[in-house]
DNA sequence: TGAATATTTCATGATGTCAAGTAAATCGGT
DNA sequence: ACCGATTTACTTGACATCATGAAATATTCA
């Protein structure tokens, strides 16, 4: 493969390493700010959506269902999350967010700027620019 | 802010998030390989470069340095790192990357193919273009 | 000497896996 | 349509890893 090892392909993926580490330190930082843990940060943003069998979360997650258990546990203990029965399926537990907890996930949101903000230094057709070359180092066609 | 609620930073912000989902499922398959969580692969990465004291260690990863012995200690029993005394300062361990160590760290970079085999789709005008707007965005100078 | 630094140990909690168990749905043969 | 076998959804328990914070030890530095 031509692109391996050439100093400018070096170059993306080490920045790409940085972006993800950003990502990370912004996101846990918003999320320890409501005293949430990064895992219990994303199912609550899920669950402020539309409620979400465990199955499913475990999928979104990519891990076992067993470890959602937990997760969901602690959320509801919290008064953010409640299991409901699946009226479709009696096996089913839903996992919904509560009001307080579609209003934690809403400021959580609001408080995620690590995309928002360093972007702002971008104009439009930079973003546009980057858009799309994001869209196709991941393999999406662009509509 | 003007820049915060418009479809076109969100859908940047949306795939930046894939993005980095993307980076960590192959992080953590290649390190899984190996044996090798997650955080050991990104301490024997460092480390394959030169060696660290523990306390470095714990800044690189922005975690506690409590944490970083039992990481270290995990490496040393299968014999990926050993600590050594700092001859100037007799309060500090380095921790080295054996023979073995750095060779399990090349085998992990070789593998890593995340933003390597996607980026071979851009051109190399395209890369650059990528590379500066990710560069700006992080907030460095273009040099 | 006394304060600061580097590391470790211990207690604790969150996250993750895997195996086993319970309950409910579904499938296939009669 | 029925019934036993299998599959599916979730939970529990045991265990490893990662993370924090407090306390202990050893060493350096002012």
């Amino acid at each position: 493969m031509a692109t391996r090892t050439d100093t400018l392909t070096l170059e993306v993926v080490e920045l790409i390493g940085t972006v993800v580490a950003r990502y990370h330190e912004e996101y846990d930082r918003a999320a320890a700010e409501h005293s949430l843990t990064g895992a219990q940060a994303r199912v609550l943003g899920l669950l402020s959506l539309e409620p979400l069998p465990m199955r499913k979360i475990a999928v979104r997650l990519k891990c076992e269902p067993s470890n959602v258990t937990g997760i969901i546990d602690r959320l509801e203990t919290r008064g953010l999350v409640e299991r409901r029965p699946d009226p479709a399926d009696r096996r089913v537990k839903l996992a919904a967010a509560t009001e307080k907890g579609r209003r934690t996930a809403r400021e959580l949101r609001d408080a995620l700027d690590f995309a928002r903000e360093p972007l702002a230094g971008l104009s439009d057709a930079e973003r546009t620019v980057l858009r799309d070359l994001l869209r196709r180092m991941l393999g999406e066609e662009t509509p």
